[in-house]
DNA sequence: GGAAACCGCTTGCGAAATGCAAGCAGTCGT
DNA sequence: ACGACTGCTTGCATTTCGCAAGCGGTTTCC
């Protein structure tokens, strides 16, 4: 996993797969923007996947050496780490909404994990921006527009993602 | 790589990368896509990260099973084996287009290569709609319109392609 | 103030995937 | 007839994955 080697080609789709072409990374970088996920433990137990405590760590060595996320000590409590996305990891929502809506369309999912797709695709390209400018400010620090209709993007997915289970 | 085990969820995301969550599948499919590339040599050879024999033909028998490809013989040549794309992989054109702008903006593309990425940003959703109407008369016969300034998409992409290797 | 829960993360080890090189049986062009 | 080519396999070394247990330290709760 050492950076120190040479890319196998500057195809963009290739080095993609350099950053995210295994089983978990992408996953990780999923619940950190959907499920707003931050600290190690909540990452190990918080995704449906169940991903291993050396796996996870290795991974998130991986990504911030690569600058998709950063780590501080969490000023109010010792011995937490708090993880923060980064512009580039922002960005990658309108990826995740294509190939959330392929998987929608191709894959077997399940309709409790899939409504988030479909409300991604169904908001379109306004409210992918409405998102990363709200993961700008939980992840950077940058004011964002208060939502129009009083409510987050992620607590509405959240909110979607809740009535399917009581329907 | 067995398809018999049970998914590890039912989430878009986690079922895309179980489909290509690995190092070469989706290298394979995009040289298939841009590349028109179609026989197991010309796969091996063609690809500019050079993949070895034994995971092709292992990656080309995943995919075959997951019926994002399909392969039949070359009537005209006895011992040739054809893989063709199917509807699902064709629909994989958007997909590609968000990882090649992602990769574009944010990893260290080589100029030559991110070209394609950048027509196709720039061409949006009507020329992805063209493009994947050329590979399903390309690959599952149905017949598409002639492109309307005589050109193909694939072609204008390979033009591009060799105009920045002369500039 | 003591015990239990929790923090990020490491270690040890078997299992699986990856990657390189060589090669095989059959077919094709010349 | 001969050499180049076809898709693909085999053998073997290296790397990665993944489970389970646990470590030194911190925080929480009674």
């Amino acid at each position: 996993m050492p950076m120190t080697d040479a890319h196998r080609s500057g195809c963009p789709i290739n080095l993609s797969l350099e950053v995210f072409g295994d089983k978990w990374s992408l996953l990780i970088l999923r619940d950190m923007i959907f499920g707003g996920l931050r600290h190690f433990r909540e990452l190990q137990n918080g995704s449906r996947e169940g991903i291993a405590s050396n796996i996870l760590a290795s991974r998130l060595r991986h990504l911030v050496d690569l600058r998709m996320l950063t780590k501080r000590s969490d000023p109010g409590h010792k011995q937490k780490t708090i993880y923060s996305l980064t512009e580039a990891s922002i960005q990658l929502v309108p990826v995740m909404a294509a190939l959330g809506t392929w998987g929608r369309r191709w894959l077997p999912v399940t309709e409790d994990l899939a409504i988030r797709a479909r409300l991604l695709e169904e908001g379109g390209q306004e409210l992918w921006d409405r998102f990363m400018a709200e993961l700008r400010e939980e992840h950077l620090g940058i004011p964002a527009a208060p939502p129009p209709d009083g409510k987050t993007v992620r607590a509405r997915l959240h909110e979607a993602y809740l009535a399917t289970l009581t329907a």
